[in-house]
DNA sequence: TAGATACCTTATAG
DNA sequence: ACTATAAGGTATC
């Protein structure tokens, strides 16, 4: 067992691990006390998240190769607690994006009563930094999808075609591989409650296992150009793609367009929309402040969420 | 090229 | 109880 303390107090911008974990970023980590997004807003200050990832030599963590490591996670006031199969300090800063200087991202933001509320409220939520291939397929599955649904679709994924990984007195599942992925049957993934998504996971996790594509290669684009890149996945279209860019790539300008950003760009953006997802896109971001758009993008998402404007 | 429609499955509203 | 609707959209025509 390999454990050590992060003292976040000293952050810049502080953290909020449970609003980082729960706001629909990531569905790659699991609460260990079972109660992932049951409700909302309290139960989870001290809980226990854990996940699996193969940190490769640089300490990135991804999915696709190299030895599942057991990472798990908890907030305890200033501190950030973890335990690991491994050394796992360089991770849990990569995965939890602690090196995000959030007073001088917000600072680069725009003044706007909707943003400023969002950030009082969740201030301490951190984007996240999934690995490619999981986020990749994650989001492929959020299609039409609730939040906690889609979450439990990566747990079942997990558990039907995932290694097992022992630790501490207990076994894990690690995410499937691209090659574990891609030998599920339509059937089997269409069992997991996964419905029209079935066929793309599996043709997408196929197009990575041959060596025809892989999200990772995205980063070396620009940001439009490495969403191009992202639709050619089977179930990837300009909103997943920009998803896997901001929530897995550093992209952090990118600004999915969903169903509550739509409503909310209506309702208090209206000159925003522009009628197609490309222009929308670009005058929202501009909006947002450009470079880290997709950050305030974040905090309006869980804010509105969670009743923002009632 | 822009617009309409089908698509799996489940939880929630009425 | 039962039906309609919506859920972090995409592929296809």
């Amino acid at each position: 067992m390999h454990s050590g303390t992060i003292d976040v107090s000293s952050l810049a911008g502080s953290l909020d691990l449970q609003a980082t974990l729960e706001s629909g970023q990531s569905y790659l980590w699991r609460r260990e006390d079972g109660r992932m997004y049951e409700d909302g807003e309290q139960t989870g200050g001290e809980a226990w998240y854990v996940t699996v990832v193969r940190p490769d030599e640089s300490g990135e963590a991804r999915l696709d190769a190299g030895e599942p490591a057991v990472v798990r996670v908890r907030q305890r006031g200033g501190l950030l607690e973890w335990e690991s199969t491994v050394d796992a300090e360089a991770v849990v800063r990569s995965l939890l994006r602690l090196d995000d200087d959030l007073p001088a991202i917000r600072a680069a933001t725009p003044p706007d009563s909707l943003i400023d509320a969002a950030y009082e409220r969740y201030w301490g939520m951190r984007l996240v930094r999934d690995p490619p291939f999981g986020a990749l397929i994650s989001f492929i599955c959020s299609a039409q999808m609730r939040v906690s649904r889609i979450h439990d679709m990566q747990v079942a994924l997990a558990e039907a075609f995932g290694d097992t990984v022992d630790f501490d007195g207990r076994s894990y599942h690690a995410f499937p591989t691209p090659v574990q992925l891609a030998a599920a049957s339509e059937a089997e993934l269409r069992d997991l409650g996964l419905g029209y998504r079935a066929p793309y996971v599996q043709r997408s996790a196929e197009m990575v296992a041959s060596g025809e594509a892989h999200p990772a290669e995205a980063r070396d684009l620009s940001y439009e150009d490495a969403r191009e890149y992202l639709t050619q996945f089977v179930g990837v279209g300009e909103k997943v793609a920009d998803c896997v860019l901001l929530f897995s790539l550093d992209f952090l300008e990118a600004v999915p367009l969903d169903t509550w950003i739509r409503k909310t760009i209506a309702e208090y953006y209206p000159d925003c929309d522009r009628g197609n997802y490309a222009d929308t896109s670009r005058a929202i971001r501009e909006r947002l402040g450009g470079e880290y758009a997709g950050y305030a993008q974040t905090y309006v998402f869980h804010h509105l969420r969670n009743g923002g404007d009632d």
